[in-house]
DNA sequence: AAGCGATTAAAACGCTTGTTCGAATCCGCA
DNA sequence: TGCGGATTCGAACAAGCGTTTTAATCGCTT
């Protein structure tokens, strides 16, 4: 291990590589002795520069989030207003995904974050909760409702359903690539963005599309045993 | 927390509980402190009938894979037969999904082992990746040849990649119920899995059956930098 | 060149982790 | 009733954890 990335000064150098081992081996998975040792700094600097390694967790959201939402938001203007207050469904999808897929040396966004975000979400991290509600809510609602504007003929209920689909498509391919890998026998590589793009969109797009499920009670009615 | 599940022996008891706790808080999440004090039974416990930690993983997964396993190709040959040998694709997705989703009393499957395999995908497991891959690879091969035979516009990667992301619409909606819960403001309950059923499967269907993505050379060339 | 605030370094803190060990206890069979 | 294997129990082990402390060192300003 030791230093891979030698640019910038120590409390970039650990944000940069915290965000990495944490998105790889999660928050609890990675020591602040591993990390210190591969980011190849003195054990304390991260209390120092951060005060604790929830600090530490807290400053990478701080200086992710909001380029990407931007970035987010900004592609979902610019595809509503080509498109003259109609944009098509895949214009809003790639909006939300493509800035999550990009390469993480680009200023907004990241493909290493989004794993970082999946693999909190997975651990149940209780600053992580915090963090993604307090920046994604307000981008996501964004989202839904254009989703809805896009989709008249789904519920309110139906799209954030498919939208929590989206996110779990987006989430799984990040947070475990090694899965289809080994599946397709190297066939498919889910590090390979510009491909996971191109197959995510039109997928994600085609469920959305989908004709309405049954409202109301639930469609069959097996088990009375309520909920 | 105390025992919430008196029943059966002390074995047993410590594989329910573990089983849930593992699938709620991780692997590395759950100290054996934690696990035998929720379980009311002897911190060496643990050691002595499973032998370690892993011990204990492996062996549920040992009581879990082969019932679930048996419920979803019995589903996928049944279906078989009733459309004399052409299924219909909302039968295959929701013979791979349902058992997925069982309630965990029932003897095969359950969302609560799901949501096991999810979190330890997650947590880069490696222990929980060679028990998937032992107890998981035939089977997830059979579905993606079934899939393959009712989707012939697909080419064999699509075919994975739509199902690596089936797999992530069912993974991340039982590793993070809360995300959901808490954007819709309570309006879609990711626990309650019969809506769940209903929802997933039109939705994944519709995903598959989209038109292939052009295949060979990836679609648009913006970057020479191959990978 | 001296001094001073910012940063780094090494060591130790108290605490939790999975695991092990020997003694105590349980329970079915003679 | 008493023996003996199976199980449970309390205690302790070394190792790793995040954090804190104190001293050493760096780098800029006067």
């Amino acid at each position: 291990m030791i230093v891979t990335d030698a640019a910038g000064d120590t409390k970039t150098r650990i944000l940069r590589i915290a965000e990495r081992m944490f998105a790889e081996q999660g928050f609890s998975g990675v020591s602040l002795r591993q990390l210190t040792t591969a980011a190849g700094v003195n054990l304390a600097a991260v209390n120092y520069h951060f005060g604790s390694k929830e600090g530490l967790l807290t400053a990478i959201f701080e200086s992710r989030c909001n380029p990407m939402n931007d970035e987010r938001l900004h592609r979902l203007e610019a595809c509503a207003e080509v498109e003259g207050g109609s944009p098509l469904l895949e214009q809003i999808v790639a909006a939300f995904i493509a800035p999550a897929l990009a390469s993480t040396n680009n200023a907004a966004g990241g493909a290493v974050f989004t794993r970082l975000r999946a693999t909190l979400a997975a651990e149940q991290n209780e600053l992580a909760r915090t963090l993604v509600a307090k920046y994604f809510d307000a981008t996501s609602s964004r989202f839904v409702t254009a989703l809805a504007r896009a989709l008249p003929h789904l519920s309110q209920a139906e799209v954030f359903w498919r939208f929590n689909f989206l996110l779990g498509t987006l989430y799984y391919t990040m947070v475990n690539p090694a899965r289809i890998e080994h599946l397709s026998r190297g066939l498919c590589d889910a590090t390979d963005v510009d491909t996971v793009l191109a197959q995510m969109v039109p997928y994600v797009a085609a469920g959305f599309r989908a004709p309405a499920v049954a409202s109301g009670a639930p469609k069959r009615i097996q088990r009375k045993s309520a909920r």
